[in-house]
DNA sequence: TCTTGACCCTGTAGCGACTACAGGGTCCTA
DNA sequence: TAGGACCCTGTAGTCGCTACAGGGTCAAGA
């Protein structure tokens, strides 16, 4: 007997019941059937699902990106050049992440070396925060492009 | 004269209108006066502060993060602690997601070396996203702790 | 039998940080 | 006087949940 109700589901998967029914409601976890008092009734596919969904989930890909993968794994005649794309496509996403926050962190970790106690009005810290405004200013008062 | 258009302001600090409004809406950026037109007529320390915002933004620290640096700024005769201490955490947040981002890249990369082209049904891919439930499945049944 | 408490239901509103309209008004130039 | 670029307010949408409020259901214990 593999009829979960939502709070065996939600541990199953590590998901919170908000989640599930949020899944539902959007189309993403088919809707169960009910039980006499109106409870959600899970199966094994439902269980098999989510933690699919969940799983990519983790790894960051978006819930329009888990729809196509899932529409993809339901069709298994078909070659997998479109999912390995699809993965492909979040790896580069991935990595242009990790490379704009790797500037970020050089840019704090710069900001933060100038700094040498004192008061916040000499401060490096601040003004490294602020950006130069003289160059600006120019830019604007000339072209409206 | 250093009137500015809310077009201006926006060209000079790389910001959508719609940005400083809500800016303005949230109390981030101080209300200007404005015209007979009633237009909003933006002053030096306008373009000094939302300045300071977007560089702060662009760094990542959250808007709440901006509001009390900005608190700081304005108070130069204490000591900067609280303002080296407010990059720092942000820096250490900023390298934990660099290094859960990096965790990521090394899944993501798994999983494509496991294909090697052919039918969904086969493909490895697929089968690297979907969990392993039968473990699961026992804990459920089990406690519901 | 009654009550407690754990679980479940629906529906709506909130988060953060914007962004995108809709439906107007203003200003400058030709 | 007309056009177009600019500006105004207000509201709703984005993404992926999360948190209630105000109920109903179910099983075990006194
Ligand atoms: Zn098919
Ligand atoms: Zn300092
Ligand atoms: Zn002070
Ligand atoms: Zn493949």
């Amino acid at each position: 007997m593999d009829a979960l109700t939502i709070g065996q589901l939600g541990r199953a998967t590590d998901t919170k019941i908000e989640t599930i029914r949020y899944y539902e409601k959007i189309g993403l976890l088919p809707a169960p059937r009910r039980t006499a008092g109106n409870y959600r009734s899970y199966a094994a596919e439902h269980l098999q699902r989510l933690g699919f969904i969940r799983r990519t989930r983790d790894l960051g890909f978006t819930i329009e990106q888990v729809r196509e993968l899932l529409k993809l794994a339901a069709h298994g005649e078909k070659p997998c050049e479109e999912v390995d794309q699809l993965v492909v496509r979040h790896l580069e996403v991935t990595e242009r992440k990790i490379a704009a926050l790797t500037r970020l962190r050089r840019e704090l970790r710069e900001t933060l070396d100038s700094c040498q106690g004192g008061r916040i009005a000499e401060c490096r810290v601040i003004q490294a925060l602020s950006p130069p405004t003289a160059a600006r200013k120019k830019r604007v008062l000339g072209s409206r492009t």
